[in-house]
DNA sequence: TTCATGCTGTGAACCTGAAG
DNA sequence: CTTCAGGTTCACAGCATGAA
C-alpha cells in the first residue's frame, strides 16, 4: 500500500492512466468508425474487442477485467457527458452506446431498477409486528445457525458489481451471476443492511464490510482488529476504528460504495478530477485527493439532476433519488446495463473475471 | 377476463457475537 | 454491561403465469 494514496483510492488507476485510456478510446473509436458501417454487428464487436486489446496492451500490468471495467466506466461517463451537454461529446465522438454496440439488447425489460425508496407502499406493514409476540423459537429449539457466514470482501465486491449491472432489486440475478456463493435471499438481506448502512452513514462508528467499495484495495482485515490498524495513514487515512468521530476532520473514512456503484449517474464526469468531494454529514465520502481517478467516484462531485451537492445525509439520499430519476429519464441506466451485457457476450473473459 | 397460485422483493423483528 | 453490526427469518405486497 502506498502511503501517499488515500485508502479509499485503490491506487490502481491514476488520472494520467484514465486520460490515456480516454485518449486511446476516442482515437480508436473514431478510427474504426471510418471502417465499420452502422449496424455491422460483427464489426462493432470486433471494434470493442480491439479497443480493449489496445488498452490492455497499453496497461499490461492491469488485469483484463480491470481494463474492461474501466473502459465501460469511461464509455458511460462520456455518454453521460453527451447526454448532459446535448451538443456533442466531451472528448470527441463516441457512438458506443446509442447502438448498443451494434447488438440488440437481449432483454429491454431489464431496466426495472426501482431506486425510489417508498415507491412501494409500506403502509400496513409497519403495524404488522405485534406487541407481545411469542418468541419465534423455543429456547431449546432454536435452529442451528450453521449457515451464518460473514460476507467476505470479495463477495461484497461481487455484490457491488452485480448491483451495478442488474440494479437494485434484482437479487436473483445478482445471486445467480455474481455472488454465486449466496442465495438471492442472502443477497437481499445483505443489500438491506448495505443500504441501511449508507443511510445511517453519519452515525457510523465501526468498520463494516459495507464500507468496501468496488475498486478498493483491501487495506483491512475482515473485522476490526489490529490486523489492519497499521495500515492507518497519517493525515487522512484510517483511524483505529475505521471511522472518524463526529467533529474530527483530520481523518477521512472510506465510504464510497454507493458512489462507485452509481458513479456514472451520481458523478458528473465533466467535473471529474476536481478536488471537491461530497460529504455525508460530518464525514466525507469522497476524499479529496489530487491523484484521484475520475471514475473512482472519489473526486467528482455528487451531482443530482439540478447539480446540487449533498451536504447532509438526507440531501444525499434525495440526490440519489433524483439521480435515479435522471437515470430513468435519460435511459442511462439501461444504456449502462446494455454495456455490461454486451461486454459479457462479446468478451468471454469478462464473465470469467467478475 | 378473472381467479388462484407461486415466486420474489421489501421492511422489520429478532438473534448472535464483537467492539466500545 | 451496553451498543452496534451482521445475519436469518417472517409477514406482506406485487407481479407473472396458468387454468377455468
Amino acid at each position: 500500500m502506498a502511503a501517499q494514496v488515500a485508502p479509499m483510492i485503490n491506487g490502481e488507476w491514476c488520472p494520467s492512466d484514465i486520460a490515456v485510456m480516454k485518449s486511446l478510446i476516442v482515437k480508436h473509436n473514431n478510427m474504426n468508425n471510418t471502417i465499420i458501417g452502422a449496424g455491422d454487428n460483427d464489426g462493432m464487436n470486433s471494434k470493442h474487442q480491439d479497443i480493449v486489446d489496445v488498452l490492455q496492451a497499453r496497461f499490461p500490468m492491469k488485469e483484463k477485467h480491470q481494463v474492461i471495467d474501466m473502459y465501460v466506466d469511461i464509455v458511460v461517463e462520456m455518454m453521460q457527458c453527451q447526454e448532459k451537454s446535448g451538443t456533442g461529446p466531451m472528448m470527441g465522438g463516441i457512438d458506443l452506446v446509442n447502438d448498443n454496440f451494434g447488438m440488440p439488447v437481449e432483454d429491454p425489460s431489464m431496466n426495472n431498477m426501482d431506486m425510489i425508496p417508498g415507491a412501494r407502499t409500506t403502509e400496513g406493514k409497519r403495524a404488522r409486528k405485534t406487541v407481545g409476540k411469542p418468541p419465534r423459537w423455543p429456547l431449546a429449539a432454536q435452529p442451528e445457525r450453521h449457515n451464518t457466514r460473514f460476507w467476505s470482501t470479495e463477495e461484497h465486491k461481487l455484490f457491488l458489481r452485480g448491483l451495478r449491472v442488474y440494479g437494485r432489486g434484482d437479487w436473483k440475478n445478482i445471486s445467480r451471476h455474481f455472488v454465486k456463493t449466496r442465495t438471492s435471499v442472502q443477497v437481499s438481506s445483505h443489500a438491506q443492511k448495505y443500504f441501511r448502512r449508507l443511510e445511517s452513514a453519519a452515525a457510523r462508528q465501526r468498520y463494516s464490510i459495507n464500507d468496501v467499495g468496488l475498486y478498493d484495495a483491501e487495506p483491512w482485515m475482515a473485522r476490526n482488529s489490529a490486523g489492519w490498524e497499521p495500515l492507518a495513514l497519517a493525515g487522512g487515512g484510517y483511524n483505529a476504528n475505521g471511522y472518524v468521530t463526529r467533529g474530527q476532520a483530520s481523518t477521512q473514512p472510506a465510504m464510497n460504495n454507493l458512489a462507485q456503484v452509481w458513479s456514472p449517474v451520481l458523478y458528473n464526469g465533466s467535473q471529474a478530477n476536481t478536488s471537491q468531494a461530497a460529504w455525508i454529514g460530518d464525514q466525507q465520502i469522497g476524499h479529496a485527493e489530487a491523484a484521484t481517478p475520475a471514475m473512482e467516484g472519489t473526486s467528482g462531485n455528487f451531482v443530482s439532476g439540478d447539480q446540487q451537492e449533498a451536504s447532509t445525509p438526507q440531501q444525499w439520499m434525495n440526490n440519489m433519488q433524483r439521480s435515479t430519476q435522471l437515470k430513468n429519464d435519460e435511459d442511462l441506466g439501461e444504456a449502462q446495463e446494455s454495456l455490461f451485457r454486451v461486454f459479457a457476450r462479446v468478451i468471454p473473459e469478462f464473465e470469467a473475471c467478475i
